[in-house]
This record gives structure tokens, C-alpha cells and sequence, in this order.
RNA sequence: UCCCCAGUAGCUCAGUUGGCAGAGCAAGUGGCUGUUAACCACUGGGUCCGCGGUUCGAGUCCGUGCUGGGGAGCCA
């Protein structure tokens, strides 16, 4: 099918996007879009066509008492139709090109039941019609920004080397310790089976790390990461967390800490800059409308090293400041979300990154430091949005390893594979989760998760 | 799961001390020869979230449930 010639007499149908860079007047352009609004003056009227490759509108001149009036006049916001005709230099202010109709087709009509109206709605009403809200431009430029955030995020892997592979979403391992699970069974309503009788013979879930599979990958490939959905059951009512969300997993054989800190700063800094590069107009529109201080919010983090702190010291600067906590900061105690808003947007001003956390905080697979206390952990703090990578050197000593699971009251038999990669040509590695919605957050600006997904799943709410 | 706030027209909201249900926008109709969320005029539009209670009388007060939002915990 590539390249095949349209049927004669039709022209080849151009995007918006193209049209309104086009370099000069052109014939015979062939749109199809949905319309935004409908200006009828006394004999011919304005159409504004958007087919969601960019931010901004067609504009649609219908001229004459016969054809394209007739039919643009019994156009309303939301249908879809065709237009072709020709473009040319337009007199008005707001746009350098605009379409002279020659032929106006009605493809889908659109009642007057339609939710979306040529004004701003509030995002709670937008997030009741997650099916339609893709339509406003908030959305459209959302989710052309989260498509090429995605893309970038293998740019910057495959630039570095990182093999990308796809770790499995229906696990068998009950205790990734991260979080509560989603179980799986093919079991009928009602019907109680024993997990041994199910579809995989014992208990699954939905995973909510690909981080041990990765390990295994990183262990061979030298350099891996994951980036795919994750699933975490958690009863969880904020604005910054989703039962199902994306998460990129970069896992590096012969890096430590320092390593595995610098490529989450790297990987961070790349990503702001790629969104204010490449997807500028989607960028200004929340910039303009959804947060103010979003330019100075970008710059900071791409101008700006990030501050490097141990938990240690980010616990002394807490008991030191004036500031009252609800909490009181202790050694030992995990550090509270005002304790993080409080280091990142008064202390430091920008973003920090925290490593070396008590080992009675973290995970068994987190590597244990000379010190005996504390872990080889570290977590990406940004001002506002909180958390948006969390994670650690590795233990790679079979003899550390086993006594973290015993001492966490784990079951060695369960984790004898990932054991194996200890017992068999270990290697000092690290990685990261990095969740990839909250990248979008920090880039937009936007303030509830559910508005960066597309179809949000949150405790109660699977609609769509 | 806990704490706080809200639910009134398609949307965003006002509604005074408990006394006839309101505005803007949208929609419909008409007008307007270059509009830009066009503009101007007119018209239609209500389970005041559900249930129960107090009262002569409840959108308003009380109880309860549901839904949504903000914050917390947990985390990416």
C-alpha cells in the first residue's frame, strides 16, 4: 500500500500542522479534521478545522450563497468533515494561511449533546468524558507532548547504549515489595479455586516492578531499561498516584550510586529541555494557562546541578530549620512529604537528589554501605511534584543478600533465580524507577495524575 | 484508609435571616460582507446529588449515603 497513488481527481490529503508551515499558496489541498467553531457572517462564514496534529486551528473561508456556504452553515463544533480547496495568504490578523473552500463534506455530524463547548472546562468535568477530552486542546497538546516525551526517553537510552526490553506484566513473585498487588486468576464470579488449581498453578499478580527481571537483563546486556505500565493496588488517593501508571527502569552492570545518580539528573535535565525543544506551542499553552511559572520551573532544572545530599545531612537541615513539622524529622524515620517539599522548594530551591537512606527504610536488594546502617539508595526530589526517581545501588554479595532476605523474614526459595545471578558471575549494578507521569507532570505543569493519562485508573474508577 | 471542602440549567457559578429558582457562557431562532472562544437581539432550558428528619414552609437547618476535589499516609 505504501506509496500508492490517490485516485484521480483527488488530491492527497495534508495535515494542519503542514498547511499552516506551508511556504507558499497552494492548489488542489485535500483536509479532513473535526470543527472547532462555526462563525457564519451574512453570506459566507468561517470554519476553524482541527485535525490534531498541532495546537492551532485551520481557518476555513466559505464563500458564496451556493456549495461551500451552504453546507459550512449547517456545520456545528464537533462534527467532522473534509474541505478541500485552495490556500491562500489571509488578510485577517491571528494566522498566515487559510483554506478558500471549494468543496465542504459533512463526514460525521455532531448533535447538539455534545458535552465540549468553545469555552474552558474545568478538568473534574473534563476527567467525566475521558473519551471525549482528547478533543480540547489541553489534551491534544498533552498527549502530543507525553507521545514524543516517550520517544525521547529511547533516544536517550539507545544514545547510551541501553538495550530496551520488555519485562513481564503477570508475575508469580508475591512480595516485589513494592506495594500492595493486583491479583490474577481466571477463576469464575463466585467460584473460590485453590491457587495450585488456577491458570499458572500457583498465585499471580500484576507486576509492580520490572526492576528484578531487568536486573537479570543488565547482568548479561550490560545496560537495559524497561518502560511499560505498572500496576500497584495500593488504596491510594492523591493527585499523584494511579493504580496503573508508566514507569522507565534504566539497570547498569559496573555502575555504582554516583553513576546510577548522574544518568537520573541526566536523564531528567534531557527530558525538560526535549519538551521546550521539540513541542514548544504545546509546551506555552500550559505555560500560558494550566501553570504559570513553568518556564522558570523548566530552567531551573535544566541550568541548574543538582544538590547532592546524604539522608543524614537532609535530616540535620530539617531539625535545624524554623519550620514547624507536623512530623518531627528523625534519623531512622522516613522523610514526609513536607519534608520533601520542604528541602526542595525552601532549602534548596531546586531539585535534590537524597541517597544513602537507613537500611531499615529500604528494600532487601538495596546494596547495605560500609557503615552498616545505611543504603546505597537514592531518590530525585523536584519542587512540587515531589519523588520522580527512586532508586539504588544493588546488592551484588550472594552472603549480604541472603541475610537482608532472611533478616526481612522473605522466602530464599521464592528468589532463588535472582539469587542465582549473584552465585553466578555477580557485578556491582544500579538502576531506577522513574515514573513517567510524573515526568509529565513536572513538564506541563499539570497537578493531577489523571489528567496526563489517558484513561486514568484510580480505587473506584475503571470506566472507559 | 483518615482529615477538610463541595454537589443548584449542557458548562462555570450566585442564591442574604428558612419565605415565588437566578446570572454569564453554551444551545435554538433572527440579524450582520473578514471573523478570531466573532458580535447584536429574542427564545427555550431545573429530580437544587439520593434517602430520611425538623418546620406552616427547606436549595438553605439536622442525620445518612453516594460522587467529586484538596490534604495526609503509601509510593513512581
Amino acid at each position: 500500500m505504501a506509496n500508492q497513488a490517490p485516485p484521480s481527481g483527488s488530491a492527497p490529503r495534508l495535515r494542519v500542522a503542514a498547511l499552516l508551515n506551508a511556504s507558499g499558496p497552494m492548489e488542489n489541498v485535500l483536509v479532513k479534521g473535526w470543527v472547532r467553531t462555526v462563525r457564519d457572517q451574512k453570506g459566507f462564514a468561517f470554519l476553524e478545522i482541527n485535525d490534531g496534529s498541532c495546537l492551532k486551528n485551520l481557518q476555513v473561508i466559505a464563500e458564496g450563497n451556493a456549495g461551500p456556504y451552504e453546507t459550512a452553515v449547517t456545520l456545528t463544533t464537533g462534527c467532522s468533515v473534509q474541505v478541500s480547496g485552495r490556500l491562500a495568504a489571509s488578510p485577517g490578523k491571528g494566522q498566515d494561511w487559510e483554506l478558500k473552500a471549494e468543496e465542504i463534506l459533512l463526514i460525521g455530524a455532531c448533535p447538539e449533546s455534545f458535552p465540549l463547548q468553545k469555552k474552558r472546562h474545568s478538568d473534574e468535568f473534563l476527567r467525566t468524558i475521558a473519551h471525549l477530552r482528547p478533543r480540547t486542546n489541553k489534551f491534544g497538546a498533552l498527549f502530543r507532548i507525553r507521545s514524543s516525551m516517550a520517544l525521547a526517553v529511547h533516544n536517550f537510552f539507545a544514545d547510551r547504549g541501553f538495550v530496551y526490553i520488555q519485562t513481564p506484566i503477570i508475575t508469580g513473585s508475591d512480595c516485589e515489595g513494592a506495594g500492595e498487588m493486583f491479583t490474577l486468576t481466571t477463576q469464575a464470579k463466585g467460584e473460590t479455586l485453590a491457587p495450585e488449581k488456577d491458570f499458572f498453578g500457583k498465585q499471580a499478580y500484576l507486576t509492580v516492578s520490572g526492576q528484578l527481571d531487568a536486573e537479570m537483563y543488565a547482568l548479561a546486556l550490560g545496560a537495559v531499561y524497561t518502560f511499560g505500565p505498572t500496576f500497584r493496588a495500593e488504596n491510594s488517593n492523591t493527585s499523584r498516584h494511579a493504580a496503573e501508571f508508566w514507569m522507565i527502569e534504566p539497570e547498569a552492570a559496573f555502575a555504582d550510586l554516583n553513576d546510577n545518580m548522574a544518568l537520573g539528573e541526566e536523564l531528567v535535565r534531557h527530558l525538560a529541555s526535549h519538551a521546550l525543544e521539540k513541542c514548544p506551542q504545546d509546551v506555552d499553552l500550559f505555560a500560558r494557562f494550566v501553570d504559570k511559572t513553568l518556564s522558570q520551573t523548566l530552567d531551573n532544572i535544566i541550568n541548574n546541578d543538582f544538590v547532592r545530599m546524604t539522608y543524614t545531612e537532609a535530616v540535620e537541615a530539617l531539625q535545624k530549620s524554623d519550620k514547624k513539622f507536623q512530623y518531627q524529622p528523625m534519623w531512622g524515620k522516613d522523610l514526609q512529604t513536607e519534608h520533601e517539599r520542604y528541602i526542595t522548594e525552601v532549602y534548596c530551591k531546586k531539585p535534590v537528589i537524597v541517597f544513602d537512606y537507613p537500611a531499615s527504610i529500604k528494600p532487601f536488594y538495596m546494596r547495605m554501605n560500609p557503615d552498616g546502617k545505611t543504603v546505597a539508595a537514592m531518590d530525585v526530589l523536584v519542587p512540587r511534584i515531589g519523588e520522580i526517581i527512586g532508586g539504588s545501588q544493588r546488592e551484588e554479595r550472594l552472603d549480604m543478600l541472603e541475610a537482608r532476605i532472611k533478616e526481612m523474614g522473605l522466602s530464599e526459595e521464592e528468589y532463588w533465580w535472582y539469587l542465582d545471578s549473584r552465585k553466578f558471575g555477580t557485578a556491582p549494578h544500579s538502576g531506577f524507577g522513574m515514573g513517567f507521569e510524573r515526568v509529565l507532570m513536572m513538564v506541563t505543569g499539570v497537578s493531577n495524575i489523571r489528567d496526563v493519562i489517558s484513561f486514568p485508573r484510580t480505587p473506584g474508577n475503571v470506566e472507559f
